[in-house]
DNA sequence: TTGGAAAGTCAACAAGACTGACATAACCTT
DNA sequence: AAGGTTATGTCAGTCTTGTTGACTTTCCAA
């Protein structure tokens, strides 16, 4: 935990970036980024009766149309009990349509409406703004870093999702 | 939005991270790795009575040690109803202490009890070894652009509190 | 053809956020 | 000393979003 106490001054200076201090601001940056990450399409939300979650289902079915309640359920990585609550009401509303599955007809293929597809413009163009604006101000090189750490602090399990989203269609 | 579709070929290139898939990309990574975060620490918690907020405010009173509730509600932002109630939890649990303050007695100073001292290291150790072998894998520039980055999504607000954590002693 | 597995739905509950109202104590200004 | 403000705590009620358990419909393989 503390070991770079411990080491010699050479290869501590070469590990600084791995003291405990420097683990905890990043720990903290992360709390604090996220908080950012999620502020705009959760107030823009707040005002219509959906939460974080409806927006996490419509982003995922925009990027991969047509996938099923199932795929969706690993790739949020909640049980069905709690999307299906979520997916009713996007569906009453008229913002995804569930079609049964032509070659398995237990399964429900989710897509948006024009109206949902409108929805999730305006909350992912929120969410993109402010990525935009910090990918401008930092450069291409710290975005790079930025996407190297984050995807080596994914589960390996979600990093296989996230890499595969566009292996569901139709 | 799509600016990027309707711009010149040489400022196109320069700006190829900034295109919407680009960003997109950065959108879900940081879903799926703040997943990746909180995982283990919550994990551990799920035994106990405990859950995400618990350890918030813990780590936060760790690093912060004597800050008032009113500094912690900041930091957190969340109500002081919601803290309260997580806040006696953790003081009757004798891992949070509150002392009346010295200068003005209507505050409350908070800090970590051995045992509360003891609970913070263990979820934080979690949390820290997966930050390490992020920032191990991903190399000291990667982690400086990871920085970088966070830093710039965050609310100039959120980024004040970030910074001056320590300012709170006693 | 029948029994198990899989996909999805309904119901009930828990954690943790929120608002609003109110209480208490301490501070501070006049 | 009085009145207003501040810091904190508490009670009650609501909302979102997660959970488990029980259930139906559909598919598939023995």
């Amino acid at each position: 935990m503390t070991e770079s106490l411990s080491m010699s001054r050479q290869s501590s200076e070469a590990l600084l970036y791995l003291t405990d201090e420097q683990l905890r601001q990043g720990i903290e940056a992360m709390f604090f980024a996220y908080r950012g990450f999620t502020d705009d399409p959760d107030r823009i939300l707040s005002g219509m009766s959906y939460g974080r979650a409806h927006h996490r289902a419509i982003h995922f079915i925009n990027c991969a149309p047509g996938t099923t309640v199932n795929n969706l359920l690993s790739i949020l990585g909640v049980t069905k009990q709690s999307l299906n609550r979520v997916l009713r009401t996007l569906v009453n509303d008229g913002l995804v349509e569930a079609r049964i599955g032509q070659k398995d007809r237990r399964e429900r293929h989710l897509f948006l409406s024009d109206e949902g597809a409108q929805l999730e413009h305006r909350l992912s163009g929120a969410q993109r703004a402010r990525m935009r604006a910090a990918f401008r101000q930092a450069g291409p090189e710290a975005v790079a870093g930025f996407r190297t750490v984050l995807e080596a602090m994914m589960d390996d399990t979600l990093l296989h999702h996230y890499k595969g989203l566009r292996d569901y269609p139709t």
